[in-house]
DNA sequence: AATGAATGAGCATTCATTCAT
DNA sequence: AATGAATGAATGCTCATTCAT
């Protein structure tokens, strides 16, 4: 038997809500990396059967796990968004709020050059309306890189999250469709964090 | 200008190839009208069928003028792109270069809030490739508008044209996901304001 | 002929809303003459695929007709009730009342014996809510029917319409499950007619 | 009656062709009485898989015990079938031939408004081919109840049975069709009843 | 040149049946 | 023997594109 479930361990806390025959398991996991992939490349409109083709399952398999299109794409969401909500936070615990934030917002524009799925992440991160937790703990985090900016004095004190919000949504929408030269994209992104900084702020 | 279109002469220059019939030129007007509405409105994805409908003519009519859908959304692209490098143009003709890429700016920004068309053209203006003649003489009359504002000491000089039109394109797709409430996108526009001053910029 | 429409005469009283074009028009026949033999083959789960191939037409032929597979059934439906009331009608109208309920009867179970349509019609006709007109026009009119039958003294008085109905949609299933033998539905017929004559009928 | 399951003897000669371990066996009885269940109340499309659902059972189960749906159709209407048989062979073996019969079909009549398998058992007893035995022993035991009916008088002699169930198939199947008003399932049956007693029938 | 009917590939989704665990 | 995950053919429906009228 695979799933030697001797005792209800109240560890499993990632993953669906029953555990899963190991085969399910693996097959859950192809389907979603296979789905993050495709519509990484061609978005949401990418269709299912090439999903289900990538992870080399049928397209019943996909239907199985997810029951339709829109709760398979949620779960990339879902997924992506956890990431991003972790990587943003792991920043704000580190040492230096002055560079927290934007080291964030560079990062996370350069994942959008590579993955439309951060995009449309951030894109639902965008509008405040039925957000997932997943998302609205993104939001937080960079509420508080945020404000801890402020506190160091990297960023103008009259800035909010909001705005920022729109123009990391914004520099990832781009991305989409800029051909984002290394040089292009450092100097769009020094603008952005020129006109975040106090006007006194040293070179 | 081209199209005085008082006699029926045979070689006219601009738009279609060949000189129409009347009542072909009057359609063709018609479709793209339609074409920008129904676009502007809901985005590439309208169907055909919606656009023949709202110009009044048969479907044929549209595949007669523009062979595919694809084709028709560049025709549109490009009546959207003279109309915006012409208000560039004017802007840039006009007295305050202090002002005039900031008013551009802010402008376009609001449009694209109105019409996903303006957004999907700025999109096109990103890519260096396969870039049609207005779509160029757009990215022009940015470059022209920077410049000015450069030696109006509006705007730093290390900046150039291309990340401007990042941070256009960039802002212009965030209109699609936020909700611009009209002091959430002055707050953001300020900041990209801030970032494109000299550092030492008088208020 | 075709369709010789110089005027607008007000008796196009048959057909769909506006003219449709001779090979519409033909392609809509088609399609309503596969369906009827489709359906009243194989019940109202067959595929419209089945449907478009033995009209020899493409599937999407068939939803520009009719934009759902409801609606094609519906159109059916109508069709036949159509029918079933003018015969219906057409029997009140003659000469004996005393027999033209009988004859309606027969003909009907007959009808269903070969076409399931006209079993699922009279399925329809059996509930009495969102019924279409042309199902009320057949249900009054065997409440006519009914009622010159008991003026005649042909049917007892103190039966009604909705038993009537209740009978004649009974058979009418019952003919998509038993083998009709001529003498057995005769003998089933009669055993019914007899219930519906007065006591004192002369055998 | 042969399966007293005492011992575990191997050539138990009714039920499956073999004999079954303990555990099997109470699963066969599951999944019939779900799929009586769930086939009564949505009628023969309802999903094996919410029939093992039902059984609480794997759906791989129910194909194990039934190799196709249509089996398991068929074993429930075997079910019935039996059920129905004993009923009628009971009021057979009662006091009063004059009523059993009526009191039957009425019964019957009033089970198909309840149970799909009930009407979809008696549209197979219409079909005299493929009959199982069970279905088989209950048109014999409706020629019974006939019989006796018609030795007590209570039913014209020229009536023979299988126009009694031609009525009774089709009352059922109108069961399905028809909001059954008590008084209106009351007077449809007093049609049939009072057609099938001799015409001078007293009271 | 205009029309709009016809086409058919493509999509999301369901479900009877099979098979690895 | 039981499980339930996997399969894939089939269905209703859409829409860009073609072609007869």
């Amino acid at each position: 038997m695979p799933n030697d479930q001797r005792v209800p361990e109240p560890d499993a806390s990632a993953g669906p809500v029953r555990a899963l025959r190991a085969d399910a398991q693996r097959n859950r996991t192809r389907i979603l990396e296979a789905a993050e992939a495709v519509f990484a490349a061609k978005g949401p409109s990418a269709s299912t059967e090439e999903i289900a083709q990538k992870a080399g399952v049928g397209i019943g398999t996909v239907f199985r796990h997810f029951p339709t299109k829109e709760s398979l794409l949620k779960a990339i969401m879902h997924a992506v968004a956890v990431r991003l909500a972790e990587e943003t936070r792991a920043l704000a615990a580190q040492g230096d709020p002055a560079t927290a934030l934007f080291t964030f917002f560079t990062r996370t524009v350069e994942q959008a050059a590579e993955q439309k799925t951060v995009v449309d992440l951030l894109a639902q991160a965008g509008i405040p309306v039925t957000v997932a937790k997943p998302v609205l703990a993104l939001r937080e985090a960079v509420e508080v890189l945020v404000g801890r900016a402020q506190q160091a004095g990297a960023v103008r004190s009259d800035v909010r999250a909001p705005e920022v919000m729109a123009l990391l949504i914004g520099l990832c929408q781009a991305s989409l469709h800029i051909r984002w030269e290394p040089e292009l994209r450092a100097r769009t992104l020094a603008v952005v964090f020129a006109g975040l900084r106090p006007a006194t702020a040293p070179g």
